[in-house]
DNA sequence: CCCTGATTCGC
DNA sequence: GCGAATCAGG
């Protein structure tokens, strides 16, 4: 390859994980954090794709953070279907209902993969995931790295 | 005061 | 087209 002008590109993998994300209702500032970028350029992104919008500065209904509402059905996905080959990791075509979708590494190289555990019940996150999607933090940790790709996003587990 | 989202301008 | 800055609203 002789080209390596970008860093960061808004290849179809990063696209697809941004929409994704955007989707399921996390915030700009946790999707660019993720990717490494400003929530200015999900945003930006996000609105010259044609996604929609959420809450817009007028009143909208509000969106309280992407908070899980309670469905009266819980139809259960069978976790079972998320038994991943072990050793093999989670491609984005391998990624189920039941599976944590949680993009890990960086998007566009062959090293990133999905979370590919089994997910909470009406939740695109594993529990553990789940709470590093939904967390209420604010301000905070900010890894963006710069220069060097490779956010080790693969942090869970934390325990105060 | 803080955070989230949209919009706009500049590069 | 992407990124950052700015503005508006909750």
């Amino acid at each position: 390859m002789s080209d390596a002008t970008s860093a960061v590109e808004w290849t179809p993998d990063r696209i697809k994980v941004l929409i994704a994300l955007w989707e399921e209702g996390l915030p700009t500032s946790e999707i660019g954090r993720r990717l490494g970028v400003t929530k200015n350029s999900v945003v930006g992104k996000v609105h010259r794709l044609g996604l929609k919008k959420r809450q817009s500065p007028i009143r909208q209904t509000s969106v309280t953070t992407a908070q899980p509402k309670k469905v009266k059905k819980a139809p259960t996905p069978s976790p079972t279907a998320a038994t991943l080959p072990s050793g093999d990791v989670v491609r984005l075509e391998e990624l189920t209902n039941a599976m944590c979708c949680w993009p890990e590494g960086e998007p566009g190289t062959p090293e990133f993969h999905f979370c590919g555990k089994a997910s909470v019940p009406d939740k695109p996150y594993c529990d553990a995931h789940c709470a590093r999607a939904y967390v209420k933090v604010s301000k905070d940790k900010k890894r963006i790295v710069s220069g060097s790709v490779a956010p080790k996003v693969s942090n869970d587990t934390e325990a105060a």
